[in-house]
DNA sequence: AGCACGCCGACT
DNA sequence: GTCGGCGTGCTC
């Protein structure tokens, strides 16, 4: 391992070395430890050691630089142990947890807490035992300490917790700490791997019986007196083929599988010594061998155009956004980008929303691709988890001899897999807000990360969606970003046709059915009929009460941020959750004057429980949070909709992410409104997204699918948008709108949420806050604002919006952002008040 | 984060 | 009067 490269081998042996090291928790910065001689040429940058930090806990910090600066501090403690004989982070992660940091004003070890797998982050652990000096003398022992003598006879070592919990008591170092002075008890501090390699006990003939004619000596000798045992052996030695060319490994397990034979014959041949166990080191991983049936794609004419455009400005170090619409086939275009970076012998990250990597891209990438393709998501352990991290790193899977992953397939963590040359990375659906971690810290943008990433490797990355986030499309079209269109669905499959139907009118005719008009619930039988499958879509959001006007279908907005108004119950005024504007709850409605203003927001998961009052020979399925808790149930209804197990499938956003079904003939919205006027600046740009999306699973190879969004609102500009697939027309609008109120994409947003107990002093921290950050940022700054849930297990929340400039601008606002918070954090009456900054929310 | 130190209320 | 609660500050 080399350290310093001017070092000589005696300088090795003298010379004192400092490492410092990143530990994985919320402090700031690095610390600084002396490295003891002996283990000066095994220690690396990337490599974890075992260092004591603050009074008694060890941890496992990662080593980030070696110098011989003796540090300003008084005391440094020594390295301890070294974990690795090899690094597990490279510099380039390094590079990007620490623009992490900086970009999301958070600390490199909260970042380093999100990237490492858990099974690497290592905390010792207090365990108390009894003094083997201590003599039970008839001293008088509390009844605290007398409960915690009698557990440790019973159970010789005891947790901190577990005292806890037997004395009932929260804080128990106090106790533990006269039980030591006593000379009752002594404390250990033991830190453990935790990953162990799985094994698997193997079978192979002995030193001696590897020599031929003593193997058939012993064959005779069992001829005679143990025939099954000699049939065994026989059997053995054909499926090991131990005496040919290529031997392979064969496990206990596997050869008691085979008939001729029996545990009882093996053991007796063992104990004759003629075969002997040992054990392997086996991967968790399941493989699975490509097939190669499916190279050949037959790219249409659109799709070659794309796969040349995006080549050209893929080429080096470029950013593209692949506009496509969904069937258009955009998975075999990543396929063919991912074949040719593979072939120029690079690695390549392919990221997708959590929900849709259950799905079937998993399948085909590794239909095509084999085992070159690694996925890294959470249904995997800890220790998966592990062998994928480290099959992903190059060097290391090389020592090892193990065949390393070149294509990595993962959700938002993903990014922060072992790379050492990467080539090429995928954003796939890039809009999809699941990409942002919002708690807790690093509050981070994957798909924005993932261009600094690729900035790091110096490799082009390319983001896809059928309805580009307004934020990448700006990029986009501003020259920013390469811009790649693919309109044509593949096949010639048709768009959907998309029918808006006007529930006021229904309802004021009296004829709708509970949520469902006359005009779905025809278009539900005629599919039924047909034998064909029914996708429902109802929003979740949208729920919190709001006013509309009966007559014009007005509904309040806020003057100063264009989202809709919330009506507040307890003090009967509507608020805004951006700027905090607040207005008395109109008599009549402010735009018609018409006094039928009133409250909206219907709810519930009502809408399955009717729909099988309506259609009682339907199967309905539902797939929502609740629905979804566990790790299968979402692949059980996904499995049960694809095999048409089940007729209607009502749901909410999750069933607009990344699904193929090829028998949905009909897909319903039914409550446009609730997810149109939620308040939230982006509502609109995700409700054109979601209903784009949603119409995407609409359409059969022969038939053209049919669309239903129900709305109060059928004039609203945005329907007629959906109804045109007119995305440029709801970008031009946001934009314009965007623009004015100074939001994305012309904005930077930084969210600060204050919280505490107290409701009292929380509000006059964020007045004291917002007064402290007026000065410099003025109208920038809204707030402080109650958000939505303005109180989350016991802690009041309190916000402030900051928006700042791009590039250099925001730099210095988060500069000075940085230092008031400092100085805020200092002021005596807060120090108990949390601070959470979001940078870039979603 | 997690632990030590230090200052206040309800128990012997 | 002490035990144990919690607020505050520091960790190489």
């Amino acid at each position: 391992m080399i350290v310093e490269k001017n070092t000589t081998l005696t300088d090795q042996e003298t010379i004192t070395l400092f490492a410092e090291v990143l530990l994985p928790l919320p402090v700031k910065g690095y610390f600084t430890y002396r490295i003891p001689r002996e283990l000066n040429g095994m220690i690396a940058p990337g490599m974890r050691v075992v260092v004591q930090f603050g009074q008694k806990k060890f941890y496992t910090a990662l080593v980030r630089r070696i110098h011989q600066q003796v540090p300003a501090v008084m005391s440094v403690k020594y390295v301890l142990a070294v974990v690795d004989p090899w690094p597990v982070v490279n510099g380039k992660q390094f590079q990007l947890w620490e623009w992490m940091a900086e970009y999301y004003l958070c600390t490199v070890g909260e970042v380093m807490n999100a990237a490492l797998p858990s099974a690497y982050k290592l905390a010792s652990e207090t365990r108390v035992v009894m003094d083997p000096e201590y003599v039970k003398d008839g001293e008088l022992l509390s009844d605290r300490e007398f409960m915690v003598t009698e557990a440790l006879e019973l159970q010789k070592i005891l947790t901190l917790t577990d005292i806890s919990r037997i004395v009932g008591m929260a804080k128990v170092i106090p106790l533990v700490k006269t039980m030591i002075e006593k000379g009752i008890v002594r404390v250990e501090e033991e830190i453990t791997e935790k990953y162990k390699p799985r094994t698997e006990t193997c079978i192979r003939l002995t030193e001696a019986c590897r020599d031929e004619s003593l193997l058939h000596a012993e064959m005779d000798r069992l001829s005679k007196k143990a025939f099954k045992q000699l049939q065994a052996l026989m059997a053995y030695i054909s499926i090991s083929r131990c005496f040919s060319e290529n031997p392979v490994e064969v496990s206990r397990p596997e050869l008691l599988k085979t008939p001729d034979i029996s545990a009882a014959q093996l053991d007796g041949l063992i104990k004759k010594g003629i075969l002997e166990t040992y054990s392997r080191n086996v991967s968790r991983l399941i493989h699975d061998d490509a097939s190669d049936s499916s190279r050949n794609i037959i790219f249409s004419d659109a799709q070659k155009q794309v796969l040349d455009e995006l080549k050209s400005l893929l080429n080096g170090t470029g950013i593209a956004l692949l506009k496509g619409v969904t069937s258009s086939g955009k998975t075999e275009v990543y396929i063919h980008l991912i074949e040719e970076t593979l072939g120029r012998g690079k690695q390549v990250l392919y990221l997708l929303p959590e929900i849709a990597l259950t799905t079937q891209i998993i399948r085909r990438l590794q239909k095509y691709f084999g085992n070159k393709v690694g996925v890294y998501h959470s249904k995997y352990n800890e220790f998966e988890r592990i062998e994928i991290w480290n099959k992903a790193n190059i060097p290391l899977s090389d020592n090892q001899q193990n065949q390393p992953y070149q294509v990595l397939l993962g959700a938002r963590s993903a990014l922060f897999l072992p790379f050492t040359d990467l080539g090429l990375i995928i954003v796939d659906e890039e809009h999809d807000s699941s990409y942002k971690q919002n708690d807790p810290a690093p509050r981070y943008n994957a798909r924005d990360a993932a261009t600094m990433l690729g900035y790091i490797h110096q490799c082009p990355v390319l983001l896809g969606s059928a309805t580009p986030s307004v934020e990448s499309y700006f990029n986009a079209v501003s020259g920013k970003y390469g811009l790649v269109n693919l309109n044509e669905r593949f096949g010639s499959m048709q768009m959907p046709e998309i029918r808006i139907v006007n529930i006021r009118e229904e309802a004021r005719m009296k004829r709708m059915k509970s949520h469902f008009s006359p005009q779905l619930l025809d278009a539900i039988r005629q599919a039924l009929g047909a034998g064909e499958q029914v996708i429902l879509f109802q929003n979740r959001r949208g729920f919190s009460l709001r006013l509309e006007c009966d007559t014009c279908h007005h509904i309040p907005q806020c003057i100063n941020c264009d989202v809709t108004l919330t009506y507040h119950k307890q003090v009967n005024v509507m608020k805004c959750h951006y700027c905090g504007y607040t207005t008395r709850v109109p008599d009549v409605c402010p735009e018609c004057h018409s006094p039928a203003i009133k409250m909206q927001g219907f709810g519930t998961e009502k809408v399955e429980e009717e729909l099988s009052i309506l259609f009682p020979d339907a199967v309905i399925g539902r797939m929502d949070l609740d629905t979804t808790r566990t790790k299968n149930a979402y692949q059980r209804i996904i499995g049960d909709f694809e095999s048409r197990r089940i007729n209607v499938l009502v749901g909410t956003q999750m069933v607009t992410k990344g699904l193929d079904f090829d028998n949905v003939s009909l897909v319903g919205v039914l409550y446009a409104d609730g997810m149109m006027s939620y308040p939230d600046f982006r509502a609109l740009e995700r409700s054109y997204q979601l209903m784009a999306q949603v119409s995407g699973r609409a359409g059969r190879k022969h038939k053209r699918g049919l669309v239903m969004i129900q709305t109060n609102n059928p004039k609203h500009p945005l329907l007629q948008w959906v109804v045109d697939d007119n995305y440029d027309a709801m970008f031009e609008q946001q934009l314009s709108d965007r623009h004015k109120y100074r939001f994305p994409p012309y904005f930077r947003l930084i969210e600060i949420s204050l919280m505490h107990r107290d409701s009292e002093l929380l509000n006059k921290a964020a007045a004291v806050l917002a007064g402290m950050l007026k000065p410099t940022f003025g109208a920038l700054l809204l707030g402080p604002e109650y958000p939505l849930v303005s109180r989350v297990r016991n802690l009041y929340i309190k916000n402030l919006l900051l928006k700042t400039g791009k590039g250099l601008q925001g730099k210095q606002s988060k500069a000075e952002l940085t230092r008031q918070l400092e100085i805020f954090r200092a002021l005596r009456d807060y120090k108990s008040v949390r601070i959470a900054i979001d940078v870039d929310p979603v």
